[in-house]
DNA sequence: ACCTGAACACCGTTCAAGT
DNA sequence: ACCTGAACACCGTTCAAGT
């Protein structure tokens, strides 16, 4: 159809959003790093001017690219009535943080600026939810910024390492054989470390992560009763 | 002395520690992005070749020079006896936090993998305090998960933030405006954003990092008196 | 063993020229 | 207004050659 990739000129006219979508895909497929013009300007069918004339640069198109996966992320989200707003909130933050999963070089960029149109739709949708617990007006900013930080930084250290491992190595048997090293560390200089050792076997970056808000909800709920 | 910086050779022998330390000032200097090969040698006044016989490649000099300022901070820390885990480990994250910000290309690699000898040893000083707590053993290592990877992880957003930031603009006016822009959106879709815009103008990120941290040692302790 | 520095492949960006 | 594509400056890395 319209999007051939094959070698040629394009058909149709170019746009910023189907710029943006090719190089949404593009990160997807090559990461940050290998995400370059030369892809962008083949798949596209085009020259590396075509694409400066709808973006001004690199950083921007990256910029833009990330803003997308956090709009699509939360117009995917489902109202949930009924349920209280604390489990509200968790369900909100697992979603987010399954699709940075699915898109992991968007993460880093989504803090960057809460300037970004859906970022700050992420932030409202926070802290509505907080507004409708019993905590105290004044605490509100505070509470709704700590808690998008905590789930945009969490998401993209964790998305960010696991770009990183190489795609062939499993990632089971890559913990292992870091837990088999920690294990092996001298336990006069590394007592806790080598304590814990066996549980990193079984460590999963998802469940730290609702482990991790599940401690920041308590800490809320515990400010809450005063 | 030894480290002249004029053009001509470089007089004593190369190391892996003075490239490691060369990397170090110019990261400061300039960034992870403004950081390249070509700054490199001539502060060493050396050959590109010369840095590849000490160091695999460019990633793995920026890892090295990350370690190494975890183990200055690490080594800066003085012992605070007396005081209860708690207040220790809060003391123990912000020297981390303040370290980092004035490494800020640092903190994003910190994390990538608990692999870095000084990273393993802050894990290890965690973990350290709060098997001082009265929280049950089996806990221990999801907790202390959790509160290196929140310490890292927005650490390293903060920072990456505050670099991006360009360096003429005030930080003051430019959250100033940014606050501007909150209030002059539609309440209609935004009334969580526009009501808290006001607070956003006197946001300072460290008393941020603070908060969450108090968010998630309240949170410990919660779990303490169960 | 350690260093030199030219050469290479690749990158983002620009711009005169086209439609 | 929108696109082409060669040219430019710069980057990390390699490697034959030196000491």
């Amino acid at each position: 159809m319209s999007q051939t990739r094959s070698r040629g000129r394009r058909a149709d006219a170019l746009s910023k959003d189907v710029v943006v979508h090719a190089a949404v895909e593009l990160l997807d497929e090559h990461g940050e790093r290998g995400f370059t013009f030369k892809l962008l300007t083949e798949r596209l069918q085009t020259g590396a001017g075509a694409v400066y004339w709808h973006v001004a640069n690199r950083d921007e198109l990256v910029y833009l690219a990330a803003d997308h996966v956090i709009g699509v992320a939360l117009t995917g989200l489902s109202a949930e009535p009924g349920a209280d707003p604390e489990t509200r909130l968790r369900t909100l933050a697992l979603h987010i943080y399954d699709t940075l999963d699915r898109h992991s070089w968007a993460a880093p960029h989504v803090i960057a600026a809460v300037t970004m149109p859906n970022t700050m739709l992420l932030l409202e949708r926070i802290g509505g939810l907080l507004t409708e617990t019993r905590l105290p007006a004044e605490r509100h900013f505070a509470l709704a910024t700590t808690i998008f930080i905590y789930l945009t930084s969490v998401t993209a250290q964790d998305t960010a390492r696991a770009a990183t491992a190489e795609p062939g190595v499993d990632r089971d048997a890559m913990l292992g054989e870091e837990a088999r090293r920690w294990a092996a560390l001298d336990p006069a200089t590394f007592p806790f470390v080598t304590r814990i050792a066996a549980d990193l076997g079984h460590h999963d970056d998802r469940d730290q992560f609702a482990t991790g808000l599940d401690l920041l909800l308590d800490g809320l709920r515990a400010q809450e009763g005063r």
